[in-house]
DNA sequence: TATGAATGAGCGTTCATTCAT
DNA sequence: AATGAATGAACGCTCATTCAT
């Protein structure tokens, strides 16, 4: 076989490996040892590490889900016009996906999936009321449109999500400048 | 029990019943039996009418495709403005997505699965490809924003489905025509 | 295959071999699959007549304890002295154990075993309870030995039991009555 | 952790971890890893000392009956009259019982196991020889009752055995005394 | 034609045993 | 010599599919 994988690269072999089932397959559709062997290890391994499958897709969200929210949190220190704010957002958000497709695909697909339990459901929540505070303040100072900050931002997320899963990625900086500007008309205040 | 249905009702019942079943837990974490039990019939039923459980799968969502379709083309018979075009087919998506909303939540969810066959994404794609043709008009007479048709179609269909994901239903219709000026703004010529 | 048993035979062929195999090998030495192929039919169709292994090991213990306690119950109707009484149940038990050799041998090393759920445990110590009243009348006629009734009866048990686990099967019908006798002798009061 | 124990001791905390999880659990149910951790070893460390679990519980079995075997020697040695030995055998097992609760059970239970190998039952078999020739002596000169005197043995042990299953232990002396008279009441020559 | 009990491949998971450390 | 993480065969169990009725 190969040669025996320090600890913690053993788990993230498994995580990567099962990043990769779930995001093309789906969960349901993954089984446990196609994931191990993906992942060069044993079946029994993976249950070294988390007590189920389950616990493995968890893990995985909060793995990426973690990575995104720091890379956002880490961008937006300096924080400015709502407009500014938001370019920051969309491109960290672009490249982020460029940079990790799978993980971004399986963020979305499988956000509402009933096999996530409630911490990493919290961790999506907490993220979302973050930024829905920065909407808030943006409203109130005329610069956003009105309305419910969360519908805002579900539509400004759905048309992210929903460019990047009609298979859209690899874009010229330029175009996805563009994009940007004509999200950002939807969601500017009128 | 019951009184056999005819065929094509026995039919319908079935696809209700996996509609129900897929949407709410997914393909993979449905069995065949449940849906037979919520359609009240045997399992061995279903595969007279059906060669395989993914076979189920595409019919139901050929069969709510198909039906999205009918309503938007029957809406936009006497074609006008883009402006109008957009609006009548935002209204028939959002009345649609309440009518059915399992259907809608099942078309979204499931349109890059692995069971989908080539005809149900064919059939996807032929609704697109007209649409396109629709937007690309638009463009040229200077309507609506340049750039890909396909990508604008991809953010305003996003935009929905995002707002419907996050769970923003039965919304006044005071709303909704909000929200689809919103979504008009990011598509129309800056 | 075989030609398919009606549904109660499959269910008995089930419960016949899960007593083979668990009397001889142990519960947890016995794989499902071995009752299912012991049984001539597939492992599934066992979870379609109960739902864990558990369950199966309660159902054999269940069914030849009261197929035991039914024997026992006919032949005690017309009860007379201590010293008859306990000759019938002697031979009961023995005729038992001669026709049904690994059911009483099931019986006896599965009793206390933490797989046995309330139900059996509450069935087993329903017959004792029965002749524990019995034994406590012959103590006050003075035809028993005193002392705890539930004491005697486990020596009298455990000497049968002791007897028939060390291989002591087919004896004469003199010899039965001779152990009979001795074991009287234990029980009587001096 | 601990400090390193030097290897007999070591050994012994094995088989006493053994003891305890067999006894209790049985054989099937318990996991080698849980004899390591009760024994405050590392797993592989008990195939060291042992091939496999069969080899383990064989070595438990040979263990405690090597030690039960010895203290019946000693006590015999001025051999008396067959009712002063009995009496003698009686309390050295019943003090051992009492001493070592779950060692006399897993000899009981374990006694007839397909794990057990020819040496363990060749060691049981040795013991039962010497004391089936006391029994036979005792039968020539008329103190005990005639008959095979394996199925004597077999009808006293399994009285002994039945009464610690019952769940009788920590009698008093004056009890222990009187269960004696009893069992020899069906051993004595009538 | 419709049924649903039966099937057995394949699932998620465990654990006796191995072996790099 | 001892460890305990890793292994993968084998477990209990599920379920897509078949087929006797």
């Amino acid at each position: 076989m190969s040669p025996r994988l320090p600890s913690p690269e053993r788990q993230e072999a498994i995580l990567d490996a099962a990043l990769a089932l779930f995001s093309e397959r789906g969960f349901g559709e993954t089984p446990v040892p196609a994931i191990a062997e993906k992942a060069g290890v044993g079946a029994g391994t993976i249950y070294r590490y988390w007590e189920s499958k389950q616990d493995v897709a968890n893990a995985v969200y909060r793995h990426w889900k973690g990575k995104l929210h720091a890379r956002l949190t880490e961008a937006l220190v300096p924080l400015d016009s709502a407009r500014e704010i938001f370019r920051v957002m969309w491109h960290v958000n672009w490249n982020f996906a460029e940079e990790h497709p799978m993980a971004v695909k399986f963020l979305e697909t499988h956000h509402h999936e009933s096999y996530l339990d409630d911490e990493s459901r919290a961790m999506s929540e907490e993220g979302l009321g973050k930024i829905e505070a920065v909407v808030r303040r943006a409203q109130e100072r005329g610069e956003m449109a009105p309305g419910n900050p969360r519908i805002l931002l579900a539509m400004a997320n759905g048309a992210f999500v929903g460019i990047r899963k009609a298979g859209f990625v690899g874009l010229s900086d330029r175009e996805v400048a563009e994009l940007e500007e004509r999200v950002w008309a939807m969601l500017a205040a009128p």
